[in-house]
DNA sequence: TTGAAAGCGCTAACAT
DNA sequence: ATGTTAGCGCTTTCAA
């Protein structure tokens, strides 16, 4: 205990004489061990405890005086409310989670930016718990956070949908962000896949491309499954698809296969991999877009800035982060979360894309 | 309703009537109302609460037949022990926090990944609040979220030192990152600055520049002002010092005034503001390092991705979040948070600095 | 308007 | 090895 590094604790005493054990911090007079508790703030306002838990609560209905003492009280004892002892009581935390398989993902890293400034506006702290990828760590994860918390939003979950279904009860009241699951109890915030390959896919044939690389993404991920799906369905395709992974190295490591398949355009599980093979295309001396076209998905802050700028769909992370605060706080007010939505992507056509050599 | 997994006593009774308002999990009978506290869980095994809790809490002391009969009760009854009320008996949360100005800062992702890990594989989840850059609601935020937590790291906090120090006592036990406040009982672990701007004017000394313009980082920033002092402090420069930012788009707004003012090399205060110039000057044809040299400060994972490569300097964000875990760790034990330390930035000479044109 | 008292659900001596 | 008994610190009827 007492790891504290004050210590040297100013009292305005020079002699700094006293290795008292607590600080002495108070008004006047030392203070009792430990620190203040409601019970210390009514003896020394004289009041009671009721009272002491409305003043510090804004109830109107406490005499003026009366609450001007009990604050001083406070103030003097440096009185802090037991936050543990709050939750017990009122049963509620004021804290709501995320699990998010990785965090350095710049979609996660949004949706909880999104999250955290919805949920800090309205006064609740937040949870963040990176799940690792592991399905059946993440939902024990996921349980142990929403123990300490009033809800949870699940980003991009990898455990199966029975999994999420048997758990439904007890996660409640939650919401999925970058998921659908089929009859579940809780409001969804998805993003249209398949409408963003659509789109890209539009683009890609409209400039005379045929054969074309995806470099896939993880396995695990549903996005990844829902986007190589999509692409393989378009039968006017010459699709090749290479596995990959979702950072820019992975990207980068697979130039060589992209060249080598002989597509004239690739698209990327995500705007990361795209950068990569952007960068390792460079390397080989492939143009682009002047003898291959790449394409990401996400349009992360970044993908302005490559060279050339990359030709992405752009999801709307950080609004998912802040829709999902909104259906949770209904949730959470019992209301109703809504309908599931699902963003669609928008195309953002930069110059990584380009006619299709003959 | 009904998500629980076990259930094997799978009521017999196919009828599944009774449109009850509980579900109806427990051997036989329904529920009583609200979730299973350790009150039910040791009514239900015909054995003290004590017993119960020791048996939560794998205490080695009881009858094995007794915890088997305890864990089936708690089993049938979906018993989830209250972490409100834990906290409150053990006096500990089970939770530490981290207080960041800007979430959407790598470095500050960087810190929040590694301790989020750190912590984790501790079994301590993380509380995550974002300041916004406001010193003082950051102060209101960090005390509020300390209240949550039993410990607290603050990254690069934009409180003047007084006020960090008047607050020690009711942080501790807590970390700095990314800065060092003269007289303070935390531990830090912060940027050698000073020692990262030595290595990029080296660098580009050697290569023949004299005419260097800063990128200013927000004037808020405590690295910014290092850097820049750092950087005046070199008498054989002659710098000129360019309001700029922290994000891509100030850097890649700020291209103009770069070549405006004659300059033959650019430091960024980060490699996202050099990212941003990169590009920038790339659309005003400005050949790099050709005609001038750009050199970033951070080392982000896209800073290899850019084009050219960016010349950097690499700190150890990653590090810092799992060195402030341990320190944390250290304090919360009782024991001593250790010596400070300031990490040596190394410089990455990439592909965006050269030599000065003649 | 204020106080008394009964919890909230769990843990930890202490006793058996 | 198990049960009894006190809390942990706050909120909230219910009376006064």
């Amino acid at each position: 205990m007492r790891a504290s590094p004050e210590d040297r604790d100013g009292d305005d005493e020079r002699e700094a004489a006293a290795p008292t054990a607590g600080r002495v911090t108070g008004r006047r007079g030392p203070r009792p061990a430990g620190p203040a508790t409601i019970s210390s703030v009514a003896a020394a306002a004289g009041v009671s405890r009721a009272t002491v838990s409305r003043v510090m609560n804004g109830s109107p209905s406490v005499h003026p005086e009366l609450a001007a003492r009990v604050r001083a009280a406070a103030e003097a004892l440096d009185y802090e409310p037991s936050a543990a002892a709050r939750r017990l009581a009122l049963g509620r935390t004021g804290t709501v989670a995320l699990v998010v398989p990785d965090l350095s993902n710049p979609l996660f890293q949004n949706v909880l930016r999104g999250l955290s400034q919805a949920a800090g506006k309205a006064g609740c702290q937040l949870l963040v718990v990176e799940s690792d990828e592991d399905p059946e760590e993440e939902v024990v994860l996921a349980l142990e956070a929403r123990r300490n918390a009033d809800g949870i939003v699940l980003a991009s979950p990898r455990a199966p949908d029975a999994r999420l279904r048997e758990l439904s009860e007890r996660l409640a009241p939650f919401v999925l962000v970058y998921r659908e699951v089929a009859g579940l109890g809780a409001p969804s915030l998805s993003i249209d896949n398949r409408a963003g390959i659509g789109e890209i896919v539009a683009h890609l044939t409209a400039l005379g491309h045929r054969r074309v690389a995806y470099l896939a993404g993880p396995p695990a991920s549903a996005g990844n499954a829902e986007r190589l799906a999509a692409l393989r369905a378009d039968r006017g395709l010459e699709l090749t698809v290479l596995p990959c992974g979702s950072m820019f190295d992975h990207g980068h490591a697979a130039a060589g296969a992209v060249v080598a398949c002989g597509a004239s355009a690739v698209v990327g599980f995500n705007d990361m991999v795209a950068s990569g093979v952007l960068t390792g295309l460079r390397e080989l001396d492939v143009r682009v877009p002047g003898e291959v076209s790449v394409v990401g998905f996400d349009d992360i802050a970044f993908a302005r800035y490559t060279s050339p700028p990359l030709t992405t769909v752009a999801i709307p992370a950080n609004e998912l982060g802040r829709q999902a605060w909104e259906r949770l706080w209904a949730l959470m007010n019992g209301e109703s979360g809504g309908y599931n939505v699902r963003y669609q992507p928008r195309l953002l056509v930069r110059d990584s894309t380009g006619p299709a050599p003959s």
